[in-house]
DNA sequence: TAGACTAGAGAACGTTCATTCTCCGCACCA
DNA sequence: TGGTGCGGAGAATGAACGTTCTCTAGTCTA
């Protein structure tokens, strides 16, 4: 197995367990058992959990707002196309919220990698959306929605949240844009 | 020490503590240490910590909701001073956004009594808001502004998100309120 | 084939922590 | 005064877990 090889299978079952059961329900053994990595490959190639936590969460915050990017740029770059893109994200099985907001909950000082990973997620966020609208004080109003309906999605259960924050947003930006 | 006095000191210390650095960070041992109570008592007053965290969501859901209710109905009920409330609140010394969500990160799998108390926080804040607010939708909009400030605020430390999800609210009641 | 390096499996170590147990002193009662 | 029981302090227990160590087998090289 290469190095590479190695790093991807560890990432993916990181992400897979630490998403679904929180950072700290999970145990180094079950990356090793899940990832099929030895534990001491795992702790050459991440010589501390931290390390792997906050790799797991760089990596999900790449491919999280790709995702979304990708999404929205097909429909035209419409603003709007966020809330749909959130509806079908918290209608997810599996689906348990936001992977950086449960991370700040679970970390009361979190290792400075950890808080970093965590706070530039959201100031890439929010660029994007700053991107997309070009009233700022709205993108922020419309980033404070999907927050909101994301953590009320997770709590609840239920994705409705998402389309109620559609709503709001298009009002928001037929008020002024 | 009569055993409302202990149970009292015992929610006192394990809100601070619990708050500030998260549930699993925070010791019995530390509970015990800040509360004055010997662990003899606190375990006949909470048989195991999950009952001391429930106990605490508990009581916490009832303050934060009272201290809201409170500074809104001396503002006339207007919806809108649920966000000055809000900007209060995110600007405190201490503040680390909202107990529940963070407990919702910190346990994947909660205790069914923790769970409850989580789900029951947000199902009691969105009545309350929906009786401020006659539109329903606009009140879970509301909802969903407000939640999505707090977790900003908590994350990035601007207390100015609340300004802005206050600006948003401003236009979605004046769209159809 | 002998030697040397690599990697894996899993045992071992040390710490933390929830929970329980032990022991001691103090107050109340006959 | 002598006994009885409650409460506190803090040690003990047992489990979980991050991290390191040991042993073994296989593989490549000369």
């Amino acid at each position: 197995m290469t190095p590479t090889e190695a790093t991807d299978r560890l990432l993916e079952a990181a992400e897979e367990l630490f998403y679904a059961h929180g950072v700290q329900a999970v145990g180094m053994d079950a990356v090793r058992a899940r990832s099929g990595v030895s534990l001491k490959r795992l702790y050459q190639t991440f010589p501390a959990k931290n390390d792997l936590v906050e790799a797991y969460l760089r990596r999900r915050d790449e491919r999280w707002r790709a995702s979304l990017r990708e999404f929205v740029h097909a429909h035209g770059d419409d603003p709007l196309a966020v809330f749909g893109w959130l509806r079908n994200w918290v209608a997810e099985p599996g689906f348990r919220g936001c992977a950086f907001i449960n991370s700040f909950g679970e970390f009361g000082e979190p290792a400075p990698g950890i808080a970093a990973a965590i706070r530039e997620h959201k100031d890439h966020v929010r660029a994007y959306l700053r991107g997309l609208v070009p009233d700022q004080t709205i993108a922020d109003q419309l980033f404070s929605l999907v927050e909101g309906a994301t953590v009320l999605a997770a709590i609840t259960g239920d994705p409705g949240e998402a389309s109620t924050a559609r709503e709001a947003a298009k009002v928001l930006l037929a008020a002024q844009g």
